[in-house]
DNA sequence: TATTATATACAAACACGAATGTATGTAAAT
DNA sequence: ATTTACATACATTCGTGTTTGTATATAATA
């Protein structure tokens, strides 16, 4: 049983992504050998080969995979309509994103994965670049929020929403290393949204 | 010319540390072979091999150079007993440790393979834990301070000195992920001291 | 519709370089 | 005389990229 139909190939696919994000979770992104991501989906590395030029895009795919669907997922708090204080709404995004990073192991791991599991050269510098990207935007979504409650006179007097989006973007950069890299299993995650909540009272 | 003396064997051993920081910048932790290592500095791997077990015992002789002597530094200023305010002391530690990783090329290039070009599995799993330790003595540290600052009336009315530490902890992991991380050559690290003190403003 | 041709989806085998650890050699310091 | 501080050579393993083989799904054709 050699040729496949296109769903059963299509699987094998997702076997294959999935396996390497296991394995790339254990062992690192560098000892990752294809042969073991291929043994671990249950293929040989033909056919990793056959569906990936090499490891990077083995890697890229795992990432895809999970990048687009968590932006879509925090953008629709950050924009929901429901919230009449935009400080709320920048409260609920960032509440929401690190709830689905403790509910959802297939995201964490690969954030887990991005952050202390690989290393940023070669092939790889450009995943610095395209983490850059996300966080890059993130500011920029924050600091209109910002100024948008500032409009409506939510935002602490003295505080320009410059200030208050920088000091937000580095808080949530920091709780995400903290949360994912050296503080792993300390019981951090429990006190996340309340650092969350003390956090944005600052600036109301 | 084989044996050398005791100095100047010494002088090889820091040789082989200066040329391990350069590689590992420039190639990541994996893959820099000790062959690449030894050239740069110089030698051969026999050298290596005589002064260090292996790469990982190169890798953490490396880190030990930096690590102490950074936290001598950002020490000193956070206990300083010039400040009269400790919100004062904090906020210059703080931008005494960027202001060195900015200035020193040394402990930059170590913070940034720490970061972003080492992959935290296996031997390096402890890495992990040895970042975590000195991020949890931060904490503690700036803790007392808030709670000396909130005794001497100077920390803002509703804020706790735990909530006002652990934000200030976070921000802090997160302006060290970003000016070394995705955001490098942004020219972000212009903006960080101004982005302390407005951290900083927020509590007073 | 039945037959044929071709592309697909892999598995298996091969060839190569790179990295590691160790073993051995050796000249000079002690 | 012995140990030190390496350089050199060797053996072995591991990972990669490529090539070849092949059974079958699918498209083309009659």
């Amino acid at each position: 049983m050699v040729r496949k139909t296109k769903e059963e190939a299509e699987q094998t696919r997702k076997d294959i992504i999935d396996a390497a994000r296991r394995v790339f979770h254990e062992c690192g992104v560098s000892r990752s050998s294809l042969d073991k991501i291929a043994k671990a989906a249950g293929v040989t590395r033909g056919a990793v080969y056959w569906h990936f030029e090499d490891k990077a895009e083995v890697f890229f795919a795992m990432r895809d995979a999970v990048f687009a669907p968590m932006l879509g997922c925090t953008d629709a708090i950050l924009y929901d309509p429901a919230h009449v204080n935009p400080l709320d709404a920048i409260e609920g995004s960032i509440k929401e994103f690190f709830r689905v990073l403790e509910h959802c192991p297939n995201f964490r791991e690969v954030f887990e994965i991005m952050i202390s599991r690989c290393e940023y050269v070669d092939e790889f510098a450009s995943v610095e670049q395209e983490v850059g990207r996300p966080a890059q935007e993130f500011l920029e979504k924050i600091e209109r929020m910002y100024r948008l409650a500032a409009e409506k006179g939510y935002l602490r007097a003295g505080l320009t929403p410059d200030a208050a989006a920088r000091d937000t973007w580095a808080f949530t950069s920091g709780l995400l290393h903290l949360t994912l890299g050296c503080r792993k299993g300390s019981g951090l995650e429990k006190e996340i949204p309340d650092m969350i909540a003390a956090h944005m009272a600052l600036r109301r």
